[in-house]
DNA sequence: CAGGATGCCTAGCGTTGCTACGATGTCGTC
DNA sequence: GACGACATCGTAGCAACGCTAGGCATCCTG
């Protein structure tokens, strides 16, 4: 392990992180079917071969993203709860953040969520953030709710589904703090 | 208008019908990557050129797809409220009629909700079968009821949550009964 | 029966994700 | 310090994609 090969490593690692921001602008100004191998690969100054040493392949660089962007989310939401003045408005301030989040940041979300990514949920390889985002929700019900998860789900699913389908215009977009008022208002009781 | 030309009509049409049932059919047998213009030119015994004669491009065809689609949803929909017993119960059979035709048909479904396509929603020019399979919706609700569109939007979300998040595996397939029921019993009580 | 229009297929364009291969340069060893 | 082994990277290319231009045949009309 030379002084060299160390540097090689660093050098790797940065191009690595360079890679993932750079598809992630791409996909943020442009959108992502205009995140091609090939314009990815102009953009961080590598000939398209380099991806394929990083990723095996372009599902693997959306996968990269849209871990990064569960992280960005399991912050934005732990911030939201925590600001929460009393505990009852915690959940509804999770939520709000949630939808939030999807509107502002659509080509992170749909990395997230509608893209096709190598991502294992809900089972033992789960990645770490994707564990912390989803447990920002069941923290808003007490711990010794047992059904706290199930709520989570279900609460989640409402949120996603609002999200895609007012996005995508098939519900009116304007209407969503008051759906966003009756979810939570329907759950909220029991915590 | 010769009698040829009628029957040429008639022809086309059943044409156009045959590459939009040809198209599903290889959806949902081999998904929705396998169906290229080329498979499905092959499929329907044409070169590739008649299918944009009949459709403005692949989306076009996913899109007309999609509107049968809708259609067989609505009368999924309905038939399952009108076999409901007593009228507190038809916003459940409703709902898991939903999650049913979303499990069973997962490429049609796809094509509704995720797929691009070129349907308009929630504006004037919204087909009737979508229409129609919301307002399956809203007629769970009693005619008084000035927030029925409100609720059925949300209502609508989550269920296309559930369905899509445990379709993906983000959240465990198992589930969904005790989701479903968690829904309707929190919604169910104003009618 | 000729003329014009219509319908269809062959062939090809530009782009996509991905990869085989050769050149270039670096490393450890004698 | 020279040399063979090794890793790294770019050039070039493959098959498949959505889509379209152009020509050939066929059919209806006057």
């Amino acid at each position: 392990m030379s002084a060299i090969s160390e540097r090689r490593e660093r050098e790797r690692a940065h191009r690595h992180q360079l890679i993932i921001t750079a598809a992630r602008e791409l996909a943020e100004t442009e959108g992502w079917e205009a995140v091609t191998t090939r314009r990815l690969a102009e953009r961080v100054e590598y000939s398209q071969p380099v991806l394929y040493s990083h990723f095996n392949g372009k599902d693997a660089i959306v996968s990269a993203v849209a871990l990064d962007g569960f992280s960005e989310l399991a912050a934005h939401l732990r911030r939201a709860r925590q600001a929460a003045r009393e505990p009852g408005q915690a959940l509804r301030a999770v939520c709000r953040a949630y939808l939030e989040f999807a509107t502002e940041r659509p080509a992170l979300y749909q990395a997230m969520f509608i893209l096709p990514t190598d991502l294992k949920f809900a089972s033992a390889e789960t990645p770490p953030p994707l564990r912390a985002a989803f447990n920002e929700f069941v923290s808003c019900f007490r711990p010794d709710n047992e059904q706290r998860e199930l709520f989570a789900e279900v609460i989640w699913s409402a949120l996603h589904g609002m999200a895609v389908l007012s996005d995508s215009g098939r519900i009116p977009p304007g209407g969503q703090e008051e759906r966003l008022d009756f979810l939570v208002t329907r759950i909220a009781d029991t915590q």
